[in-house]
DNA sequence: CTCGCCAACTGGTCATACCAGCTGACCAAC
DNA sequence: GTTGGTCAGCTGGTATGACCAGTTGGCGAG
């Protein structure tokens, strides 16, 4: 139906635009970019909104600025933080990067029963109570609202985890899915359809009973994992021609 | 004897005052901020680097701007990526946040052993002579330089694993480290003298044993989080009559 | 040759003006 | 009352031109 209209600043088109050709190989580690007037001058825009995106380039670390000397571009895969995620996971071209996409879900696999183990000796309050509506709510919802209440359930438990590293992870993590959560809705369907599990997950949470938490919460978020791995393995021996089935979709 | 001069430009000075501000709760989520033009006559700079300031508190989702209308702070604990992680590990005073520490190191356990394990089947050229080169390094080194050594392995290992979702992590972790590591070097002397296992982990890789190599990972990398573990417990019963009651319970 | 200075880059800062979006007060017209 | 319009006064966004401040390399004096 209606969608929002995509508005961006100027600064925010610049950085977007070297952060893509940077992320992509079009500037390579070590090269140095164009000075802040040329780059103004090609891009059509003022100086500022080019200090704007470069300030920002540099923040994420894929750019080192020296005051006198140039700018010079940085190796990405050494430097950057994981908010790079949320890039890398979407090609150029908006398709997903499946390669970036289980990374992800590993990395998710990783921390995701190790989170649900702490959350269940520390979290304090009501969380079992709202862990345990959240899960239920799950009982009659289709499958784009299990995908969110799966992201409720889990930004529950790792703020009861009590461990802000993992919460930023976590935040990160969210932040990169919200640009492929749809795409990912059918692979994620093994984990987030089974209401009972993330019922019983709540319930040992509440019961204080860490090492079966880890347990379910390893079962399901393993699920994804492997799911993605398949549809990569699917699309590297059937189809030779990976462009056939893109266009074919 | 002679130190490096600190030097930082006026919108890093501007922005990182905002984010200590910020984090420290001085600010409010929800807040709004003082206007572009208010900021720069309080602080005494140009409006053009309130801006570049504010750019980078959005990137890094400390606040929210919207045009026409106000510049609000948000929740960072819930928007903010890992590269928070850099500046929670150090107070504003200096010293360190030992629960951001105990956090940081409670995620490097979790994901070490991981990323130690599938390094072990992915690992390709000659990274098991690299890994075995950097080892062997260990076994003339002193406590700095094990240090030194004992991340640049992990750094291959990481780069082995195949994972960009690790590789960006452990970039992230890596620039908190970079803040603590002078402070962190005795807690972390169990693991980082332990050459022998730190061999044994090469070894391990590099005949493709996954489960001795996330063995041996797990038991080098939990001696750590274990100390800091007990640096905190003993600062909690030591001093600080207040909290030794929190914790009789 | 070395030393030191100068010119020409680079990024950093500044002041000023104007454009563009939001908000609320006010005021018709229905 | 509700609706819709206008307008003033905020807010951030963009533009311009100037100048300050490090870095570098070349060129001339010694």
């Amino acid at each position: 139906m209606f969608e929002p209209i995509e508005k961006k600043s100027l600064s925010q088109a610049v950085f977007e635009q070297l952060r893509t050709r940077i992320v992509s190989g079009a500037f390579s580690p070590g090269e140095p970019l164009p000075g802040e007037r040329r780059l103004a001058d090609i891009l059509g825009v003022n100086r500022g909104a080019v200090r704007e995106a470069l300030k920002r380039l540099e923040q994420a670390r894929l750019v080192s600025i020296q005051h006198g000397g140039s700018t010079t571009v940085l190796n990405y895969l050494k430097t950057a933080g994981m908010d790079l995620l949320a890039q890398l996971v979407l090609k150029p071209d908006g398709g997903l990067d499946l390669d970036a996409v289980r990374s992800l879900m590993e990395l998710r696999s990783a921390i995701g029963p190790d989170i649900a183990r702490r959350c269940a000796t520390r979290w304090t309050d009501d969380l079992h109570t709202r862990l345990t509506t959240t899960a239920q709510a799950m009982q009659n919802a289709h499958l784009k609202e299990l995908q969110a209440l799966n992201m409720t359930l889990w930004g529950l438990i790792v703020s009861g985890a009590d461990n802000v590293a993992y919460q930023l992870a976590f935040n990160s993590i969210s932040h990169a899915w919200g640009n492929i959560n749809d795409a990912m809705r059918p692979i994620m369907r093994a984990e987030i359809s089974d209401v009972a599990s993330h019922l019983a997950l709540a319930e040992a949470i509440g019961a204080r009973d860490p090492a079966r938490a880890e347990a379910i919460a390893r079962d399901l978020v393993t699920r994804s994992e492997h799911n993605v791995r398949g549809a990569i393995d699917t699309l590297q021996s059937k189809d030779t021609p990976q462009l056939a089935l893109w266009s074919d979709s």
